[in-house]
RNA sequence: CGGGGCGUAGUAUACCGGUAGUACGCUUGCUUUGGGAGCAAGUAGACCGAGUCCGAUUCUCGGCGCCCCGACCA
C-alpha cells in the first residue's frame, strides 16, 4: 500500500489521557484510535495487525480440530436463568438493555423485555450443543469463535489491555470423559504455546498454575513477563514452572516439587486461559449424550480464551523501543517497508515505484513510503510504525545498484543488489 | 465502588477575575532535501449548567468526561 493514500499520520505526542505505552505508541503510529474509555477502534494498520493474530490464532485451533463459528452478542435472560447467571451478583459485568416496547401507550403498550450483551458464552454454546449432540458417536467436538465480548468494568485501564468491548478467541470442547478431556487439554495447552511463539512472545510466555474461579480448583494460565503486567507470578525459568501468586500455598509447592526459594517473582500480562468446566453448564442446560449403554450423561466441557487484542497490546508493551513499535514477522501489518528518499528525484521515484511492483509481482506486501516529506521524518516514522523490513531507495543505493536493507529489531543494515532483492526478503 | 488528579485549537501545553499565548499539525508561497528543515503569511481553542461579580476560561457548586492507586476481574 502508498502510504501516501493512507489516511491515518502518524504524530508526535502521545495524547494526554493514555498512560500505558501500548495504547501511546499505537495511537501515535495510527492503529488504534479511542472512542472512550474502554473502547477502541482499529484503524488500517492495526486491523491488520489484529487480523494476523486471529489468523494465527485461528490456523493453530483448525489444526487441534476446532470449528469456527460466531455465536449472538445479544442474549436473552432465559439461558442465563437457567444457569443462575443472570444475576448481578453472579456477573457484576452485564451491560442489559431492553427491547423497544411495541404500541407505546400507557394503557396499550407491551413490555419489551430484558436482553443482555454477552460478557461470555458459555450459556449460549451450551444450548446450540444441546440441539446437534445425541450420541456418543457425535461426541468429542470442539467449537470456537472469535467474537466481541461486552463487559461493564468498573474501570477499563491499560490502553487496550482491559477494556470494556474486545474480542476473544472463545473455544469450548465438549468430551464424553475426564480421560478424553484431558486430553485434548493438554493438546490445546500446546497450541497455545505454538501461538504465543508465532506471536512473538514466545520466549516470555509462560504455562502457569492458577486459580480455576468459581469453576475448578485450579486451572492453566498463558503469563507474559512484563513490568507493566497486572499479575504476579512466581517463575522457574530452569524447570519452566511458574505459578500464580494467588495460588502458590505449601500444598501446590510440594505437588510441584518446588521449593519457595527457588522462584524469581515477576510481572506479568495474562494473554491466554484455559480451564476446566466439568459439566457446570452441560447440567444447568441439559446437554447430554446417550452413552454406548442408551444412558443420558452429561458432556464434560472446557473453555479456552485468548484475547487478539490483548495479545496486540502485550507484543507492543514487550517488544517496543524508545523509537517506537518492533513488530514480530507474523503479526506486522506489512513485512516490507519500501522508503524513498528522493529529495524531488524522478529517478529515485521510478526506481522506488518499480521495487514497490516487483515485490507485488513476488505477492510480498509493503507498505511504500511514497509521501513528499524528508528522510528524517520518513525514517522517524518507520521507526516507530515498526514493520520488520526496511528498503531504503535513494540516490546513494542507486548509484551501487540496490538498496539498503534494515532490520527494525536490531538495526542491522545490509547493502542489497536490485537482483537479489525478492531472494533475500524470503529469507 | 473508596481515594487522588485533570478537562484551554486537530495534538501537546502556558498565562490570567478585564479582548487567551506558544509549539507541532493544517493551508499558501519561496528556499531546502539521508534522521522529525528555514522564512513569510494564514487557519483554529476555554466540556456543560447554575451561582458570586460591573465583568468568569479563571472563584464556588452541580453534572458530564478522562487518567492514576486500590478493590474487583466468567
Amino acid at each position: 500500500m502508498r502510504q501516501s493514500q493512507l489516511f491515518t499520520k502518524t504524530r508526535r505526542d502521545a495524547p494526554k489521557d493514555e498512560v500505558a505505552k501500548n495504547a501511546q505508541l499505537l495511537i501515535r503510529a495510527g492503529y488504534i484510535h479511542k472512542e472512550m474509555a474502554g473502547a477502541y477502534s482499529y484503524l488500517p494498520l492495526g486491523l491488520r495487525v489484529f487480523k494476523n493474530i486471529e489468523q494465527i490464532i485461528r490456523e493453530e485451533i483448525n489444526a487441534i480440530g476446532g470449528q469456527e463459528i460466531i455465536l449472538a452478542a445479544l442474549q436473552s435472560p432465559a439461558l442465563w436463568k437457567k444457569s443462575d447467571r443472570w444475576r448481578d451478583d453472579a456477573i457484576d459485568v452485564w451491560f442489559k438493555t431492553e427491547l423497544s416496547a411495541r404500541g407505546g401507550s400507557a394503557s396499550g403498550g407491551k413490555s419489551g423485555g430484558q436482553l443482555g450483551l454477552a460478557p461470555t458464552h458459555e450459556e449460549p454454546i451450551t444450548a446450540l450443543m444441546a440441539e446437534y449432540v445425541q450420541s456418543y458417536k457425535d461426541l468429542p467436538c470442539y467449537v470456537y469463535q472469535f467474537q466481541t465480548k461486552f463487559r461493564n468494568e468498573l474501570r477499563a485501564k491499560s490502553g487496550i489491555m482491559r477494556t470494556r468491548e474486545f474480542v476473544m478467541k472463545d473455544l469450548y470442547s465438549f468430551s464424553r470423559s475426564e480421560r478424553e478431556f484431558r486430553e485434548f487439554y493438554e493438546k490445546c495447552a500446546q497450541a497455545y504455546l505454538r501461538i504465543f511463539k508465532r506471536a512473538g512472545i514466545g520466549a516470555t510466555t509462560f504455562r502457569t498454575f492458577a486459580s480455576g474461579g468459581s469453576f475448578s480448583k485450579f486451572s492453566d494460565e498463558f503469563q507474559t513477563v512484563c513490568d507493566s503486567g497486572e499479575d504476579t507470578v512466581y517463575l522457574h525459568r530452569g524447570k519452566g514452572i511458574a505459578v500464580n501468586k494467588e495460588v502458590c500455598t505449601d500444598e501446590v509447592l510440594a505437588e510441584l516439587g518446588v521449593k519457595r526459594d527457588e522462584f524469581e517473582e515477576v510481572k506479568t500480562i495474562e494473554v491466554g486461559n484455559i480451564f476446566p468446566l466439568g459439566t457446570r453448564f452441560s447440567e444447568a442446560l441439559g446437554l447430554t449424550y446417550k452413552d454406548e449403554k442408551g444412558e443420558a450423561t452429561p458432556v464434560i466441557m472446557g473453555s479456552y480464551g485468548i484475547g487478539p487484542g490483548r495479545l496486540m497490546g502485550t507484543i507492543v508493551e514487550v517488544l517496543s523501543d524508545e523509537k517506537g513499535i518492533v513488530w514480530p514477522r507474523e503479526v506486522a501489518p506489512f513485512p516490507v517497508h519500501i522508503v524513498a528518499i528522493s529529495g524531488g528525484n524522478a529517478d529515485v521515484i521510478a526506481e522506488a515505484d518499480w521495487l514497490y511492483e516487483l515485490l507485488r509481482e513476488q505477492r510480498i506486501e509493503a507498505l511504500y513510503d511514497d509521501r513528499d516529506v524528508r528522510a528524517g521524518e520518513k525514517f522517524a516514522d518507520a521507526d516507530l510504525v515498526g514493520i520488520p523490513t526496511r528498503l531504503v531507495v535513494s540516490e546513494k543505493t542507486m548509484s551501487e545498484g540496490g538498496v539498503e536493507m534494515i532490520s527494525r529489531a536490531d538495526g542491522t543494515t545490509t547493502f542489497v543488489s536490485d537482483n537479489d532483492i525478492t531472494e533475500r526478503l524470503k529469507e
